[in-house]
DNA sequence: CGAACGTCGTAC
DNA sequence: GACGTACGACGTTCGT
């Protein structure tokens, strides 16, 4: 998000060059220009474009011809290999778009673009600028200070003062001494023989800086002090190369790099002729607002008369915003204290009548529902909110039934882009409209002293509500015209989210029974085994300790009991998860006790303790959150509590199912689809094998294996099945060699050798892999069954992680969110019919790929079949879409 | 004492 | 680094 403190940036134009030289492949047009360099510098200082569009911005090259570096020492970067003619070509180009684009570009000739760097940095540092410097080069870590931090494009690593510590040894006024000291192969500067960073640093530590570790040359021992001896004349030289001036003459100051507008006609020239398609129809960037203050005009209403009168003129209009405020948001036991409307943008009303008796009267909440009840209910296609489920949740409990949701902000900016920001309404607010909102906690306080919404003073409340309602409106006059240029999301949002929403809905305020009793035993039963471990665990290690501290643990295993050490967690300490415990439980005891304890802390923790006290107190059920804007795939969430991650691979998770019990006189009917996923893989990659498996109804990890292992469908064992499913969700999640080795536990070699076989049998899902990573990369975005889009921002990034990361979504995001807008469709399907034929089932959740239903044991077979075929029709894949179905007492028996 | 972060583990 | 998408518990650290 763009805020004014945004920093200055600058940028290592000449070390973007390089990187992007060598880590791009190589591309050219189609007249044999190559433009792999170009593409990847501008799609990097784009990329700064987006993450901080209030940003100041200067670009820096080196000039043509030597510098005064090379006339203090002739040999300076003598080694470097010429630049090469496909990467000089690009130049010109990339200083051209640069300055396109507005942005101002810096070369100074006789100092390198270190130097203009290290000055202006030195300009931040005097002017107190906050400033980040984007480069791969380690060198300019001795420019950092409080003010100015270094960025590597590379990693995206963020290295402060105290960062630059912390990575080096030494702090940012010494590297140039450390530089010294270790020397730079590539700038052929030299150093001290056989000293590399960790004596640098050693002699750093005890004498401060290079011209004391000189002085002390005499009391250091070994061939390293006498290399250090014959060093001391070239030391000062190699100081001097490293150092970055801080004082070349420039063209602009810090304070003049405003970026400003981008020519964009001469772009779109130069993006044709370099044949750039995905950029040629972009925005350009806005140009940095500040936030701007919006005209509005909020009202308090508290007579009847008032009241009357803004439901007459909101009937009258063509789109009505609503906002609920409530004591809390647990929907099931708050209050309603007051409900907002907008129906003309800069014009809102607050109709307060549950916060605490103040001066200013309110009208009794009676008269406000009744006048509100047939207002809301009877208008049809015009009602839109931000999160509008959870107002329509909120009024149910009030006897208002929302059957007609025109659309809802939160959903329109999910749909358009789900990543680009999030989708609350003070992100939206400022992302789409550039303007601040107040926000909840500037008027009820925060951490300990805040208030429920109901002890807030009138006139702050109704400048917060209205605000709501006003803001609402006014971001759909926003999206709209913008999902309306894109018909296929307009499609996706018409067809499946907003129906979705009353489905969801419903859903949240069904609810689970789960019975406590059965939780609260279990908990007792888990109590008891996890004190007789933790007893056991003390006597192994000879002390108590924390079990649960992974801090204790690594002390125990890896100095006290000297275990070996496995792998690192990605913060550098030696890691004691899952596999680690594992793979120590074939040498000691130890590792097997924790491995338990682990696993029966967690559900007592997380499921069988916490549970319960999620109960709503006013219907005896629980009542999840289902997020529909959260996923960037398309899939929902649940929260508070999130039952799609209640245990079920292991005995003793399972059994806290048993506790989701069906109401009474009911049913549980589970419905899943079989393999969702993978028969999504083979409807959209075509491979006439994996087509062939599912229309032929095979076990589909059996099949895999019989292909792959080259055996027999019925020699195919356990252990193959096993390897072969991996293989398959691997496929699904865009695999490594290294990804599936370590999964199976086998070296990268023969899993490479089992992909590659795989590809061989079903090339059709090769070739679609390698479509789809293009399309991404051309278009940047994917796009599933139905339309939903999911745009790949790090799909042509220089970061070969990065862009691994995003090309690895690119194969999984079609897949997964393709199965997920065919859940949703099957649930709209579903609760439609359920509703039609007047059946008094409930759905209450979904897991992905399974549904769950409450229905009167009378209605199972009716309401078995409805659902079967809910699901199965909810698309027409090349191949069939088969239902599991379950019916119990309780969760766990019906699978 | 609460916020932010790291680590771990549950689901599909 | 290294196989995708989530939520959340706990311990630790840091700043008030």
């Amino acid at each position: 998000m763009s805020s004014k403190e945004d920093p200055i940036i600058l940028v290592d134009g000449s070390s973007y060059l390089y990187r992007a030289y060598h880590a791009l492949p190589p591309l050219e047009n189609s007249k044999n220009q190559p433009t792999g360099a170009i593409k990847g510098v501008v799609s990097m200082i784009k990329r700064i474009l987006i993450d901080h569009p209030e940003s100041d911005l200067a670009v820096v090259f080196d000039a043509k011809g030597k510098t005064f570096r090379h006339e203090m020492y002739s040999e300076y970067k003598a080694n470097r290999p010429p630049m090469p003619e496909d990467l000089i070509s690009q130049i010109e180009p990339i200083h051209k778009i640069i300055q396109l684009m507005g942005i101002k570009l810096i070369m100074i000739s006789g100092v390198e673009a270190d130097d203009v760097i290290g000055t202006l940095a030195e300009q931040a540092r005097k002017k107190k600028l906050d400033t980040v410097i984007s480069t791969g080069d380690k060198d300019m870590t001795q420019l950092v200070c409080k003010n100015v931090s270094v960025v590597n494009t590379m990693t995206g690593e963020l290295l402060d003062e105290s960062g630059v510590k912390k990575k080096f040894g030494v702090p940012p006024e010494h590297i140039t001494d450390y530089l010294a000291l270790i020397g730079d192969k590539s700038d052929n500067v030299p150093g001290v023989d056989k000293v590399g960073p960790k004596t640098a640093v050693k002699w750093l530590d005890e004498y401060t800086n290079l011209e004391n570790v000189i002085k002390n040359a005499e009391s250091l021992g070994g061939k390293v002090g006498e290399n250090l001896r014959s060093s001391i004349d070239t030391l000062k030289l190699a100081h001097d190369l490293v150092t970055i001036k801080r004082d070349v003459e420039l063209p602009f100051g810090i304070e003049e790099l405003k970026v400003n507008k981008e020519d964009t006609e001469e772009l779109t020239k130069i993006y044709e002729e370099l044949e750039f398609k995905s950029w040629l129809q972009e925005e350009p960037r806005q140009q940095a607002q500040k936030p701007k203050q919006l005209n509005s005009n909020y009202e308090l209403i508290n007579s009847e008369k008032s009241l009357d009168k803004i439901i007459k003129a909101a009937s009258k209009s063509k789109v009505i915003a609503i906002d609920t405020e409530t004591t809390g948001l647990d929907y099931m036991d708050v209050d309603l204290v007051g409900v907002s409307l907008a129906f003309e943008a800069g014009k809102a009303f607050y109709i307060p009548f549950g916060h605490e008796k103040q001066e200013v009267p309110q009208l009794e909440e009676q008269i406000v529902l009744k006048k509100l009840k047939p207002f809301l209910e009877q208008t049809k296609d015009k009602i839109i909110g931000q999160n509008i489920k959870f107002d329509r949740n909120i009024l149910a409990r009030y006897g208002i039934n929302i059957n007609s949701i025109k659309n809802d902000t939160m959903m329109m900016s999910y749909v358009l882009d789900a990543s680009a920001t999030r989708h609350n309404l003070d992100a939206l607010s400022s992302y789409y409209l550039n303007h601040k909102t107040s926000t909840f906690e500037e008027v009820a306080g925060k951490g300990a002293k805040q208030v429920t919404f109901d002890k807030v003073p009138l006139d702050l409340a109704t400048n917060y509500a209205a605000e709501d309602a006003d803001i609402t409106l006014r971001l759909y006059q926003v999206l709209e015209p913008k999902l309306n240029s894109i018909k296929s999301l307009k499609k996706l949002m018409e067809e499946i989210e907003i129906p979705l929403i009353e489905v969801l809905s419903d859903m949240e305020q069904n609810g689970t029974l789960l019975n406590s009793k059965i939780l609260a035993s279990q908990s007792k039963d888990l109590e008891s085994r996890i004190k007789k471990l933790e007893k056991l665990a003390y006597e192994i290690a000879g002390e108590e300790f924390n079990l649960g501290s992974t801090k204790q643990l690594r002390e125990i295993f890896f100095e006290k009991l000297n275990y070996r050490v496995i792998k690192k967690t990605p913060g550098g300490q030696p890691s004691t998860d899952e596999k680690v415990l594992q793979e120590l439980s074939e040498e000691y005891e130890l590792p097997k006790v924790l491995l338990e304890h682990r696993t029966l802390s967690k559900l007592k923790s997380t499921y069988t303790d916490k549970l319960p006290g999620q109960i709503s107190p006013n219907t005896g059920k629980v009542h999840t959150s289902f997020h529909q804007a959260v996923t960037t795939t398309g899939r929902l969430s649940s929260s508070d509590p999130n039952l799609q991650n209640i245990p079920i691979r292991t005995e003793d998770g399972r059994r806290i199912r048993q506790a989701f019990e069906a109401t009474k006189g009911n049913k549980i009917i589970s419905a899943d689809y079989s393999q969702i996923e993978l028969r999504v893989m083979a409807h959209l990659s075509k491979d006439k094998g994996l087509l062939e498996a599912f229309n032929q109804g095979e076990d589909i990890h059996s099949k895999t294996a019989s292909e792959v292992f080259d055996v027999n469908l019925d020699k195919v064992t356990a252990d193959l099945r096993r390897n072969a499913k991996a293989i398959n969700f691997g496929l699904i999640y865009g695999i490594s060699a290294f990804g599936l080795g370590k999964q199976l536990g086998i070296n990268r070699n023969l899993a490479a050798e089992y992909m590659a076989m795989y590809f061989e049998k079903y090339p059709g899902v090769k070739a679609y892999m390698e479509t789809t990573k293009d399309e991404a990369r051309d278009t940047g975005y994917i796009e599933t069954l139905f339309g939903r889009r999911l745009y790949l921002r790090d799909i042509n990034a220089s970061n070969a992680i990065r862009r691994q990361a995003s090309e690895r979504v690119a194969i999984n995001a079609p897949v997964q969110g393709s199965a997920a807008d065919i859940m949703k469709i099957a649930m709209i399907n579903a609760h439609k019919s359920l509703k039609e034929s007047k059946l008094k089932a409930q759905l209450t959740l979904q897991v992905h790929d399974e549904l769950i239903v409450d229905t009167p044991t009378k209605e199972t077979d009716k309401v078995v079949e409805l659902l079967t075929k809910s699901m199965q029709e909810a698309a027409n894949l090349d191949v069939p879409l088969e239902v599991d179905i379950g019916i119990g007492n309780n969760w766990d028996q019906a699978h």
